[in-house]
DNA sequence: CGGGGCTTGTGAATTCATTCACAAGTTAAA
DNA sequence: TTTAACTTGTGAATGAATTCACAAGCCCCG
């Protein structure tokens, strides 16, 4: 299959997020037009997007709201439930296991693992902190599919190669660090620093 | 002056984390070689990068660590305080209000908003919660130049037309949702759903 | 059943970003 | 002073993403 972009892909993100948006207000339709006009793109773009997978919609109508919402929900693999687990039980990471955003999307947040006594054995709204001396054995035995890490930035590089080692195929990282990793582990990492400092340079630099 | 590309400023954010770390190791000078090798990118890049801005290396020699350190800083609009205010006191502005990593930046968290009675008159880490119906008063007399938006997505909006029409022209947005603002109101969303998705796309679609 | 009004799907054209490749400048050593 | 080894800065080449533009298909109305 032709390699997708990135861009791409948060694309199909926000249209499932629109589409379900339709779907709770009953409409049964809804045109390129009208997805582009929701999600700041254009309708070509729309249509370019969708067309690198299939061609889901009707000329003269435009495409049939819980169909595309299924294919994209196929598209993006969110049919299965995602296994997950938290590296880092700090404020972050708190903030993170208690987020009903992801439950709802089917991401499946089984435990957290720090390495603060104070922290190990505790709960954060349900989910179990334990100990990151176990976590290459719970690796093994519960499969989680991805790790989301809010560890602090020295440590992060650790953490990936211990998951990495113990078969991790994808990393959420919060750590402002540059992670590396083999080319068949995803990682994506959010740095809110940087956004800042995004904003800092678009308010400095306006002509 | 000619239009910077979004992910040229985020990697000058990177390049300027891994100056500061060569700062305290004492090292003088740097090669884009070696910068581009600690970024995950190639040296042409780093160039290109900086060739935007102004020459700043020596041919043969490479770049001054400090000098590139502070050209980086003027560049993003390090160099002052910005003022940063926090719409929403829930979990995650929690988080971002104890965040050291801002303030060590130059991002001055002032206030916390919100419009929960119980959390109004509360403090979080030392910066007061202040009610919501107080947002457009303050604004116009503490001057926040971004404010950090962590409501529910579909309060998102309505707290954006509020700030903007008071004069704020940037916001770091946490809610899943997709803004509308004039054109001169800078914007960036951290969308965690969508990051995650884009990781369920990635171990989906593997060939 | 034919025509007008819409909307998709997609090559082609364009715009934008990255990489190449090399002249020109710097240093250090002989 | 000359030479060898480096490294920058930048046009030109390539590659990637977006936008254009239109044939082809669908629906509805008369
Ligand atoms: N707090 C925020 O809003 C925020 C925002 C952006 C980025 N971040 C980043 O997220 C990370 C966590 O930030 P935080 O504010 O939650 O910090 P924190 O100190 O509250 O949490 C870090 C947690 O990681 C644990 N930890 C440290 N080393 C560990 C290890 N080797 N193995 C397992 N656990 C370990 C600590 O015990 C602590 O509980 C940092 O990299 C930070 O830069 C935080
Ligand atoms: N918790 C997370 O880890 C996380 C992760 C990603 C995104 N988000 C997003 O961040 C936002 C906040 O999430 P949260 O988990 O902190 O939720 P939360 O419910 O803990 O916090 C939301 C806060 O906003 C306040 N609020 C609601 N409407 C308001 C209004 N009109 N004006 C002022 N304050 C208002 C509420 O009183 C509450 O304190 C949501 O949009 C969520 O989708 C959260």
């Amino acid at each position: 299959m032709k390699r997708i972009a990135d861009s791409t892909v948060r694309r199909l993100s926000a249209y499932l997020r629109f589409l379900e948006d339709f779907e709770t207000r009953g409409l049964s339709t809804i045109s390129s037009e009208e997805l582009a006009n929701r999600g700041g793109t254009t309708s070509a773009q729309v249509r370019k997007d969708l067309s690198f997978f299939g061609s889901f919609g009707k000329r003269g109508l435009g495409y049939s709201v819980p169909e595309l919402a299924g294919r994209l929900r196929e598209i993006l693999g969110l049919g299965k439930e995602w296994r997950v687990v938290i590296v880092g039980a700090g404020k972050i990471g708190a903030a993170l296991a208690q987020y009903r955003g992801f439950r709802h999307r089917g991401f499946n947040i089984l435990a957290a693992y720090d390495n603060n006594p104070d922290k190990i054995g505790r709960k954060l709204e349900g989910i179990p902190v334990r100990d990151i001396e176990q976590l290459e054995r719970d690796i093994q035995r519960d499969k989680p599919d991805i790790v989301v890490l809010t560890v602090p930035g020295d440590e992060a590089q650790d953490v990936v190669d211990r998951v990495v080692k113990a078969g991790v195929k994808a990393i959420l990282n919060f750590a402002p660090a540059q992670l590396h990793a083999p080319v068949d582990v995803a990682i994506k990492t959010v740095n809110m620093a940087m956004e800042l400092e995004g904003l800092s340079f678009a308010l400095t630099n306006r002509e």
